[in-house]
DNA sequence: TATTGTTATACTCTATAACTATA
DNA sequence: TATAGTTATAGAGTATAACAATA
């Protein structure tokens, strides 16, 4: 399923981590680096160059919280290509849905969430 | 669902790579390396350490099947690493369905399983 | 000429440690 | 003293290319 969505995305110039902090910035404005980390599961050393590479690109700019501390915000661009991002998003889950039992295409998705959130 | 997996065969000494493979020749006795990489998209030259490493542990064995070609097979030890294996599988499954709900616990792995099957 | 397997090696991803600046 | 962010770097995992031996 990852697979797929990662080639869906490719062409939009990023990847599956990166769609990921995008869509966690898109949700929670002015987040910090170091909690995207611990959602994310992505270790502060390699979250600087991951968001170095974001804001290079002008998806993301960092606002001062305090002396040591930078919020995340989507630039109008980012938020442009997260409309793009949903695209592919809903394609790849017609695509994942397209073979499952007919009976009910939306139950797979209901009870992966369910799962996900009781791990989480 | 596969960080949990891989955490449970951790302590077996292998990773989820390397289960992957064991599963796949002792399901099709007398594989050769090649198919392996095609089913499991891994490169032949990585197939090469991968499958040295398994025969170094004692898990598998070589037949020449002819002078280019050497098929493969699980040796009495990795058999038995096979059941412990399948214990750690089964264990996973139940951990992803505690919190599915409850209607029908099996129906998510016939879900997975049909879509995996389409699309492969 | 195409295929199986191997080696060498580069590239990417992730992990650890040490550092600066600030709370 | 603890935290946010950075840098440097080591270790996996995966990629390409070139090679030997065989079909």
């Amino acid at each position: 399923m990852l697979a797929d969505l990662g080639q869906r995305i490719e062409p939009l110039g990023l990847t599956l981590t990166e769609m990921s902090v995008l869509q966690l910035v898109a949700a929670n404005p002015q987040i910090r680096q170091s909690e995207i980390g611990q959602v994310l599961a992505i270790k502060r050393a390699n979250m600087a160059p991951l968001i170095a590479a974001l804001e290079a690109r002008g998806w993301i700019h960092r606002e001062a919280i305090d002396g040591r501390s930078q919020g995340l915000r989507l630039t109008p661009s980012g938020e442009t290509l997260l409309v793009d991002l949903k695209v592919c998003i809903t394609e790849n889950e017609r695509w994942i849905l397209r073979d499952a039992p007919k009976q009910d295409p939306s139950q797979l998705i209901k009870t992966l969430k369910a799962i996900w959130t009781a791990k989480a």
